[in-house]
DNA sequence: TCATAGATGCGAATGGTTTGCATTTGCTAT
DNA sequence: ATAGCAAATGCAAACCATTCGCATCTATGA
């Protein structure tokens, strides 16, 4: 993205428009990981710049109370990931062996929902699911080893 | 549970049967509840027990290899929950109002499980959905309070 | 009963995240 | 362009759930 369009981003949300917000917007829209916020940090002082991470902390709350990036919890990670918010509804699949998360744009549970409304009586606002398996790479690197 | 049979069920998983071990699992045993290490370590210290909440945690930590207890870690939930594992499959509802968590026995996902097998090449060995909303007594008090 | 692996208590450490406060910076109205 | 103010930042300290080291204790089975 544009850094011009990164900055309008950054300002129609209300927030100021500082290098380290267009930094940390333009290294999350740039790649397709879900990345920490030490991860980000430690790739911003990488990139020479004088960052504090409580900066960083404080950066990604305005980023996810203005949607401009999502904060994902995986079970049993104790780090909060941050993903660019690119509006489009996803889920994942992670590797328990090599840690890959990848997106699923395949979403099973639309229809579900409405019948578990009625049932439940709840009003559904969002919801969550997470696969976890071996990748392929890794079923493979496992039969090499067992075998 | 009859205190013997749980302290059978302590046993055939190879741990030692120990007085808090009885206590912690009787306590999940005995509730629908999910609940977190602190508040199982505050309802025995309510009984007049003893325990420290490492041996807690230490004990949770055990049941949970030996799948006795089941840790579930809630988006945004900063404690993890532990519920009793009763090998029942499910997921949860949980409402943003009045952070009940409801679980649901139903789950959408078995046969599309498959077919992102196929897909992906993932082996998939697990998964997690929740469902995030408002339970039908948080709606009627928002619309109270609305009209 | 004894020996020993495993369980517990206690305090300290860990590690991700948050916060208080002084200082700096971006934005808006003049 | 400039001043004034709210918001953003740096830094150190706090927070808080969870883990760990180590001394002591206890359950188990030989
Ligand atoms: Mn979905
Ligand atoms: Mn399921
Ligand atoms: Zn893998
Ligand atoms: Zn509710």
């Amino acid at each position: 993205m544009r850094k011009e369009n990164l900055i309008d981003k950054i300002m129609d949300a209300g927030l100021k428009n500082t290098k380290y917000r267009v930094h940390i917007i333009d290294l999350l829209s740039g790649t397709e990981e879900l990345l920490s916020a030490q991860e980000i940090y430690h790739r911003l002082i990488h990139k020479k710049l004088r960052i504090n991470l409580s900066t960083v902390y404080r950066t990604l709350d305005k980023l996810v109370e203005t949607k401009i990036v999502s904060r994902v919890q995986i079970e049993n990670e104790k780090q909060a990931l941050y993903e660019y918010n690119r509006n489009i509804h996803h889920h994942f699949l992670i590797c328990q062996s090599c840690n890959r998360i990848i997106p699923i744009y395949h979403c099973p549970l639309h229809e579900y929902e409405q019948k578990l409304e009625e049932e439940s009586g709840f009003h559904i606002t969002a919801h969550r699911v997470e696969f976890f398996g071996y990748c392929s790479d890794c079923q493979k690197s496992v039969t090499k080893h067992s075998s």
